[in-house]
DNA sequence: TTATTTGGTTTATAATATAAACTACTTTAC
DNA sequence: GTAAAGTAGTTTATATTATAAACCAAATAA
């Protein structure tokens, strides 16, 4: 009945953030932070995740003598993205 | 831009079961262990989550000798599932 | 030159989900 | 009648997650 729903998207802020990439392929990680809302470390954290898990690529350069953080999702990232939003309506549409 | 996902729903388990109860109205545990596929512990920690939340009600009796535990979504309850889908569709459909 | 800001990462803690173990009984088989 | 197996759950312990707080390195401003 239920489909499994992928831990890795399941999760309120890497589900923004991958639904905010796959928008918009590209991304700062200020910007990131910015529309989501999150706390700094937040955003760290799960990008480092997501990349873990293929979903997106992380390039590390500096932009006026800042640091600067680019995330671009993956087709494995949109995939799963997929895939995800096809399991959920599972459960938010009516049933039985 | 991201509305909140309330915790209480963006759980798997929870989700799948307030999602069984909005359309059948009311339910036995074994046929939420069933349909969902999830242990009868987990079951029951979730329902009362559910319970404590004024989400669902819970009446128990006795059917056949055997204990039988009866859950019903509550107004409150498919309201929240309502929220929850409005907010998430935030999540999943394609925004900029 | 020390104070503040930028752009992050690491670490510690709180919250969650989950399974394993347990309770309390009932039915069936010997 | 009693031991074994089954029903219907609950409680507890553990592993996983999410999150914030603390920290770091460098740049800019006062």
């Amino acid at each position: 009945m239920f489909k499994e729903l992928d831990p890795m998207l399941h999760s309120q802020l890497r589900l923004a953030i991958v639904s905010l990439l796959v928008s918009v392929k590209e991304a700062e990680f200020t910007y990131l932070k910015d529309e989501t809302g999150a706390s700094a470390g937040n955003i760290s954290v799960q990008i480092q995740k997501l990349k873990e898990a293929d979903y997106i690529d992380i390039e590390k350069k500096f932009k006026d003598n800042y640091p600067l953080t680019i995330c671009k999702i993956t087709p494995k990232g949109v995939d799963a993205f997929e895939d995800y939003v096809k399991s959920l309506k599972q459960y938010i549409t009516a049933k039985k």
